[in-house]
DNA sequence: AGCCTTTGACCAGCG
DNA sequence: TCGCTGGTCAAAGGC
């Protein structure tokens, strides 16, 4: 497929990150962002992360119009990506991309779960549009910029799984809601489902802690998420050096072409949820999710009103999954911190329903289950 | 009974 | 043209 090359960052030295645990409280998306630019790039043309949040929402081009009538599941999402032709726009990364590609938006958006760039994901100002064709926004500059010291972080993610951002108020729901979830694989959770219809293309990834993981029994469905939608998985492919399998689902709505795939990293983490399509039906209700997401904020989840999508133009919207390993530490949801407006329901926590399934990261070595058709 | 998962096979696109 | 890979189909079985 289209593997982006990423750009490797020198990532500062160590010490500079283990700063950002010092002090036993784990630090935000937008803390880390911001000790990561002000200790590693003093010169950098971007300001600290919160000036730029701020200058993003306050710009009008914050808000790309893409965005407005799409309904995003949303979750944590460590990657973005965008797949279809429906979802070219999306992220307003690609201008010059072509359409029907699936492109990784930035290489650098894999993000480990931990860090919750899903933050910034959600945030206006990670989507707002270039400002130039060819050069990238101080935005977007920044978010991949908060990506890489992500991933350079992620070796001390294992610490970070286990706390959580204390600061957004509806994280701490989410977490209580993931942690009573085991199965579920990777939950998204919109933010606003606005009206049915998923933007396309997102990925997410997120990573979960080994010992998370492990906790976590795995299951062995794959259930990525629960966007609020419903999904059937119809479809599973080998991947090459990655010991687990590609899931494809498809949205079991009547019609709903929405389709998405998900993919795993060797650890058996989620890595990456890309949609496909939109949706051409609302969210079914709180009600019947929660087999899925089981109770989960089950009211709470309620759907992101479209109104609210209006309102809430675009950040939000961000379709952005979030691996439920992570969740279920209550990583993030992190929905809020980003998000300039509360989402009353953020609905997605319900999603997190989903919880991880896949534990050890291991139920897929697991065998499969022995009712496998034997193949006539 | 209906829905979902699993999984090998099939098909298409690409180098 | 061949081989590889991605994506989808559909039978079998489970819940």
């Amino acid at each position: 497929m289209t593997t982006t090359p990423r750009p490797t960052i020198l990532l500062p030295p160590r010490p500079s990150m283990d700063t950002f645990f010092t002090g036993g409280l784990s630090p935000g998306p937008m803390t880390l962002v911001s000790s990561f630019f002000s200790d590693n790039y003093p010169d950098s043309d971007c300001r600290s992360f919160s000036q730029l949040l701020a200058g993003a929402m306050a710009s009008p081009i914050a808000r790309p119009a893409f965005f407005t009538d799409t309904s995003v599941p949303n979750g944590n999402t460590s990657s973005v990506k965008q797949d279809g032709a429906e979802n070219n726009t999306y992220l307003g990364f690609k201008q010059s991309r072509p359409m029907n590609l699936l492109v990784a938006p930035s290489p650098l958006f894999t993000v480990p779960p931990g860090l919750s760039p899903s933050g910034l994901l959600n945030s206006p100002a990670f989507f707002s549009p270039p400002q130039s064709p060819f050069g990238m926004s101080h935005q977007q500059a920044l978010a991949q910029v908060t990506a890489q010291a992500a991933l350079a972080a992620q070796s001390h993610m294992h610490m970070q799984a286990q706390y959580q951002p204390a600061p957004v108020t509806d994280s701490t729901e989410l977490l209580t809601h993931h942690q009573s979830f085991t199965t579920g694989e990777a939950s998204q959770q919109q933010m606003l489902p606005s009206t049915s219809e998923l933007p396309s293309s997102m990925v997410e990834s997120s990573d979960l802690s080994h010992s998370d993981r492990k906790q976590q029994q795995p299951l062995a469905v794959d259930k990525p998420s629960d966007d609020g939608y419903n999904w059937r998985k119809y479809g599973q492919k080998p991947i090459k050096g990655s010991e687990y399998p590609r899931s494809y689902y498809k949205c079991t709505h009547l019609n709903c072409p929405v389709k998405k795939k998900v993919e795993r990293s060797s650890d058996g983490q989620i890595t990456e949820i890309i949609y496909k399509g939109l949706h051409n039906h609302e969210q079914p209700p709180s009600n019947k999710r929660a087999k899925d997401n089981n109770d989960l904020n089950g009211g709470t989840n309620s759907q992101a009103k479209p109104e609210l999508s209006s309102q809430v133009p675009s950040g939000d919207m961000n379709k952005r999954e979030t691996i439920p390993s992570h969740s279920v530490h209550g990583r993030e949801q992190e929905s809020n911190q980003a998000d300039p407006i509360e989402l009353p329901g953020s609905s997605d926590s319900e999603e997190a329903g989903d919880g991880t399934t896949r534990a050890d990261g291991r139920d897929d070595d697991d065998e499969p289950n022995p009712k496998r058709r034997q193949l006539s």
